[in-house]
DNA sequence: AAAGACACCTGTCCGC
DNA sequence: TGCGGACAGGTGTCTT
């Protein structure tokens, strides 16, 4: 699923679809997600759109005085399409606009979340307790070092822990901490200040030019309109077991690290 | 408090 | 061709 910039693409994908439009009807074919379909959804009919924004890998979709949250899961996906796009397996719920075209959830493994919280959407608790957003000001070396240092897990754990910082899952941490010469189960402790300042700096590289080629494309992901996330050519280290490593030509190494597979290089990273 | 295991699902791919 | 097993972009919960 979707890491940040796969959710930043998406919600920079709906914006100009869906700023504006009045929600006509909330239609829920299949409620069963990870976090259900909550049945106070249909409250969205009657309102119109006037923002869609990102926190870590959620989507935020206020309309009127209510903010839906969505979370796509492993394989979630939104698409944008005429309100007589035939269904397809796993479509689990419909907004529809008054443009005569409808928000379509797509779900396979039904991993995905959808929310609409009473009051403060930030006070919900899937947004309650998220670390710092990687692509702010807030996320500094130094910030950085001193979170790592209260920790003895994998450095790459906690790189993937929401409560340090959002958004960076399992591809894009092998991906940065190869291109920061940082082996993936170093102790975070042990990681130094001016690795730290390293991390940061390709943290923000990596994202960044991840959302310019669309995010990564390994199987499901896709844009609203359907593409494919180019970035998935640019990959250097996940998924390359085996493969030569792009800096020194030895074979990529693959380790499961906190039950997840992940790609590093023995020679480049230590 | 932190770390690890596991659960939630379906689809796809690979080896036999 | 069929079948079993491994594996897949996330995260919440339970146990150590």
């Amino acid at each position: 699923m979707p890491e940040l910039p796969e959710v930043e693409v998406t919600c920079r994908g709906l914006r100009p679809l869906l700023t504006g439009r009045r929600v006509t009807d909330v239609v829920v074919r299949n409620p069963s997600l990870r976090v259900p379909v909550p049945g106070n959804i249909s409250d969205l009919a009657g309102e119109v759109i006037t923002s869609v924004s990102r926190r870590a890998k959620y989507i935020l979709l206020t309309a009127g005085p209510k903010t839906a949250v969505i979370h796509l899961g492993m394989t979630g996906h939104l698409s944008v399409v005429d309100q007589n796009e035939p269904l397809k397996k796993h479509d689990h719920y419909d907004f529809i606009l008054d443009d005569g075209k409808l928000m379509r959830y797509n779900d396979p493994r039904r991993f995905g979340g959808l929310w609409l919280p009473e009051g403060d959407p930030f006070s919900c608790a899937p947004l309650l307790g998220l670390g710092v957003e990687p692509l702010t000001d807030g996320f500094t070396a130094e910030y950085l070092y001193s979170r790592l240092q209260t920790r003895n897990c994998p450095v790459k754990l906690s790189l993937m822990n929401n409560v340090i910082v959002v958004g960076i899952g399992n591809i894009y941490a092998s991906e940065v901490l190869f291109a920061s010469g940082i082996h993936p189960g170093r102790p975070s402790s042990e990681v130094t200040m001016n690795e730290c300042r390293k991390l940061v700096s390709v943290i923000r590289e990596k994202l960044e030019e991840s959302i310019r080629n669309g995010g990564t494309t390994i199987r499901n992901y896709a844009q609203v309109d359907g593409s494919r996330g180019e970035f998935a050519d640019r990959l250097r280290i996940y998924g390359k077991k085996g493969c030569p490593c792009p800096v020194c030509g030895s074979p990529v190494q693959s380790v499961i690290v906190g039950q997840r597979s992940t790609f590093y290089c023995s020679v480049c990273q230590k």
